[in-house]
DNA sequence: AGCCAGGCTCTCG
DNA sequence: CGAGAGCATGGC
């Protein structure tokens, strides 16, 4: 099945998706000009490959689906959905150019970086477990260990004779044990965090979705950091990376106190409260402004 | 070798 | 209360 998406301008595709040219093949991945990823649409795996087919301006997404299933008509509008989401498509980055105008050095990165979105995890259940997964490590090593996560428990999709992974369920992990978790590498405590969070979700006695729909951030972050293993910075980076909560930044991280350094301040090393203290330029655009300077500092812009 | 890496909990005093 | 140890692994 093949689908067009109009995203809303200005939109950057390829610039957007470069985050996962490092990935793995059989997970999310991006390389040719192509993203690919196993989306789960109800209990059906679809693998999406999208490519950009239009301008920055006139954006437009072309994206194909394939399964080992019949798609109907209606998984293909679930699936677009949740596309939309992955990559912020319909979000306006319009305003956010126009509130950070004030600041010069958030202005020349939003303009070096024009059409740049964030990508939303497809549920938050997975921006839970892989900043807790993040918590204190190098992020390579962070990122082998969820590889193994997802390759270990994810649901497997078998299409043109290569193996996709989607990210496990938590009724999956839930039923797993604290020594199967910590073969990927996982502190016997960040074991436990995820093992206690997937009984909760398998139980019925949480529901991550609904976070989405609270008015007041600080709701969210105080009533995450009574799950145990949650602290404020896995809160806040939850709540920028897996339910588009743009106003929250996870001040207290180390590479983006880095790069605000690095733009802001002479590369001298700041702490959590200095960085809160620069991020009130950026008003209610906090998380999009410090995703804009960790690509930046990734990518070596220079202003 | 030892320290640090996108933290958090638990245990002391 | 606040401070400090302990945790996983890989890179430098």
């Amino acid at each position: 099945m093949k689908i067009v998406i109009k995203p809303t301008p200005p939109f950057d595709f390829d610039l957007s998706a470069r985050i996962f040219s490092d990935g793995d093949r059989q997970i999310r991945k991006y390389e040719d000009w192509k993203y690919w990823q196993v989306l789960r649409v109800k209990d059906k795996l679809i693998l999406v490959i999208a490519k950009a087919t239009g301008t920055i301006d006139e954006p437009e997404l072309s994206v194909e689906l394939k399964s080992d299933r019949e798609i109907s008509d209606e998984d293909g509008k679930t699936a677009v959905r949740i596309i939309c989401s992955l990559f912020d498509l319909k979000l306006d980055l319009k305003p956010f150019y126009e509130g950070v105008k004030r600041d010069e050095i958030m202005l020349k990165l939003a303009h070096r970086l024009r059409g740049l979105k964030s990508g939303t995890t497809s549920t938050v259940f997975e921006a839970l477990i892989c900043s807790i997964t993040e918590q204190q490590i190098s992020l390579k090593v962070a990122f082998a260990m969820e590889k193994k996560l997802i390759k270990t428990f994810g649901d497997v999709l078998k299409v043109n004779n290569e193996i996709y992974y989607a990210f496990p369920r938590p009724q999956k992990l839930a039923s797993t044990t604290i020594e199967q978790l910590r073969k990927c590498g996982l502190s016997s405590k960040k074991s436990e965090y995820i093992l206690d969070i997937s009984n909760l979700i398998a139980e019925g006695k949480l529901d991550l979705e609904r976070f989405k729909d609270y008015e007041d951030p600080e709701d969210i972050v105080e009533e995450l950091c009574r799950i145990r293993g949650i602290g404020k910075w896995t809160a806040e980076l939850t709540m920028v990376r897996g339910m588009h909560r743009l106003e929250a930044i996870p001040a207290d991280d180390i590479g983006l106190r880095r790069c605000i350094s690095r733009y802001y301040c002479n590369s001298r090393r700041i702490s959590g409260e200095e960085a809160r203290k620069i991020a009130e330029k950026w008003g209610k655009w906090k998380g999009l402004a410090s995703f804009y300077l960790i690509v930046a500092g990734r990518s070596e812009v220079e202003i």
